[in-house]
RNA sequence: CGGGAUGUAGCGCAGCCUGGCUAGCGCACCUGCAUGGGGUGCAGGGUGUCGGAGGUUCAAAUCCUCUCAUCCCGACCA
């Protein structure tokens, strides 16, 4: 047991905030909200970075870059937008000495610059669709702060594209939510919901929101990634217009989808334990670490490290990265050695003694179930490629049932205020709901903070509105959210 | 941003109410010896602008004001 880690039932948020920094994750930053992302950290987002750029050229985007600054008047061009990120705009109203003309905006989403390029780029039919995503920060002036899941300024990719149909726009919205749900669920082991997100959740200036929802560890939800179709609403206020295959005027319609360094801290909340990280193979910097032990110096030194090595180069190679490390802490003891990869979460721990040197085999120890395996030298690569990939299954299934066994179907308000409650089971509610917004605030009320996280995509079933007791209503989520 | 709590060495804390020698303790850290396969044992040693800025006072970790950060509860959000 970690004696630097505040247990996960005794306090989750101190839980989380302890994984974080025992693992050197991150840091806060001198400015108010902000985090240093470590090496440790940033490790993770080069991963998670690689595989949805990778899914992104795949579906066909490409990748540019548009300004941090926001001239003023761009966001107040859509009222629906302005309204949403206004109170959380950071303004830049000096530069170069003296005040500028034009405030300018540091992005918190750049719907509206880009909008404003594509406006330029658009003249026919034939210059569409436009699939463009950026990697960038943007800066958000939240007021509760939170490592990785809410600070002031935050690393994502938006991607945002428009489409000569309605139809194509859709697709587009609902295929990317796709790529996420997929990449979630594969890359970095986070069982996901994904549907339409309700009017009170809606992104700022889109006609609808769809999300990706998991369920972390003390069974709040985090919303994992959006996708929002947004009409034309951005293009009429930006005028992205184009002659259309019968020479008439059309504006075009447009979309926007983002995950971010929230991801992150889904991971952190998902699989991290009592004793520190714990991270899917897939998006693990360092896979497996090579511990040579001997308490002879000269035999550690001589004989047991080039081993090592030689083993780390074969497995490198056969994972096809630089993924694997060998450890040479000598001046720490063996438990300590062991307990400093384990608290960063490293899947696989090698342990390389003189006792495996004589016997040809390894002990490979497993992060999340710390299970032993004497493996035999010439199989090595195979093992840990196979038990790798075990493992990432592994963390995903036990993430899938944590979340089944704390989703409930919840047919009544008097079920729904219980399950909530403070002395309730809490989670994922299931129930049918065909209320009006305010209707949902009051839900929010009375269950002291539940919303609806989305309306899953995949559920067709109808039933009796929970609130209004309206039959034919459609199935939704609520949950208590990050 | 509103209500409550906290902030003293890398981490966890005592001291504060009732101001006063040189600010303590545990773990961690450094040195030595013995150790070494999930956080070693013994001996010796170092470490603080008491979160920050003002103020009251002969004297402030302690009292007052402001500020910053964290935790819990609300409002806001990726």
């Amino acid at each position: 047991m970690a004696r630097n880690i505040t247990p996960k039932d005794k306090n989750f948020s101190e839980w989380y905030l302890d994984v974080i920094r025992a693992a050197e994750l991150a840091d806060y930053a001198p400015v108010r909200g902000c985090m240093v992302v470590r090496p440790n950290g940033y490790g993770i987002w080069e991963n998670i970075q690689a595989v949805f750029d990778r899914a992104f050229k795949e579906t066909g985007h490409v990748n540019a870059y548009f300004p941090l600054l926001i001239p003023n008047s761009f966001m107040e061009r859509e009222a629906q937008h302005v309204e949403g990120f206004a109170p959380e705009c950071a303004v830049v109203t000096h530069a170069g000495g003296s005040e500028l003309e034009e405030p300018y905006v540091i992005r918190p989403t750049s719907e509206t610059v880009i909008g404003h390029m594509y406006s330029q780029w658009v003249h026919s039919w034939r210059d569409l669709p436009i699939l463009i995503n950026q990697w960038c920060n943007v800066m958000r002036w939240e007021k509760r702060p939170r490592l990785f899941l809410r600070t002031s300024e935050f690393l994502w990719q938006e991607g945002h594209t428009a489409h000569a149909t309605r139809e194509e726009a859709f697709d587009e919205t609902f295929k990317m939510l796709d790529v996420y749900r997929r990449i979630m669920q594969e890359e970095l082991a986070l069982p996901v919901l994904y549907g339409e997100k309700s009017e009170n959740e809606r992104f700022p200036g889109a006609d609808n929101t769809y999300s990706c929802e998991a369920m972390m560890g003390d069974k709040k939800a985090l919303q994992a990634g959006t996708s929002h179709f947004l009409g034309q609403n951005f293009a009429r206020v930006f005028d992205i217009s184009f002659q259309d295959k019968n020479g008439e005027k059309a504006y075009a319609w447009t979309t926007s989808w983002g995950v971010s360094t929230r991801l992150i801290g889904g991971l952190v909340m998902t699989h991290g334990d009592d004793d520190g990280l714990v991270l899917p193979p897939r998006v693990a910097p360092v896979k497996a670490v090579i511990i040579p032990i001997s308490g002879d110096e000269g035999i550690l030194r001589d004989k047991l490290e080039p081993a090592a090595d030689k083993m780390t180069g074969e497995l490198n190679a056969a994972l096809g990265g630089i993924c694997v490390k060998t450890d040479k802490q000598y001046h720490m003891r063996p438990g300590d050695r062991f307990f400093h990869h384990l608290q960063r979460g490293v899947p696989l721990r090698i342990e390389f003694g003189e006792r495996e040197r004589d016997s040809g085999r390894v002990t490979i120890v497993r992060r999340d179930t710390s299970k032993k395996e004497s493996v035999s030298m010439d199989s090595l690569a195979g093992t840990v490629k196979e038990t790798l990939e075990t493992m990432q299954k592994d963390l995903y299934e036990k993430a899938l049932d944590f979340r089944e066994s704390n989703t409930r179907d919840v047919g009544n308000m008097e079920e729904l205020k219980e399950f909530f409650s403070p002395d309730g089971p809490g989670g994922f509610a299931r129930a049918y709901f065909a209320g009006s917004p305010e209707d949902e605030g009051e839900i929010k009320y009375v269950t002291g903070g539940a919303t609806i996280r989305c309306i899953p995509m995949d559920d067709e079933s109808r039933g009796k509105c929970v609130y209004t007791g309206k039959p034919g209503a459609r199935r939704t989520i609520f949950a208590k959210a990050y």
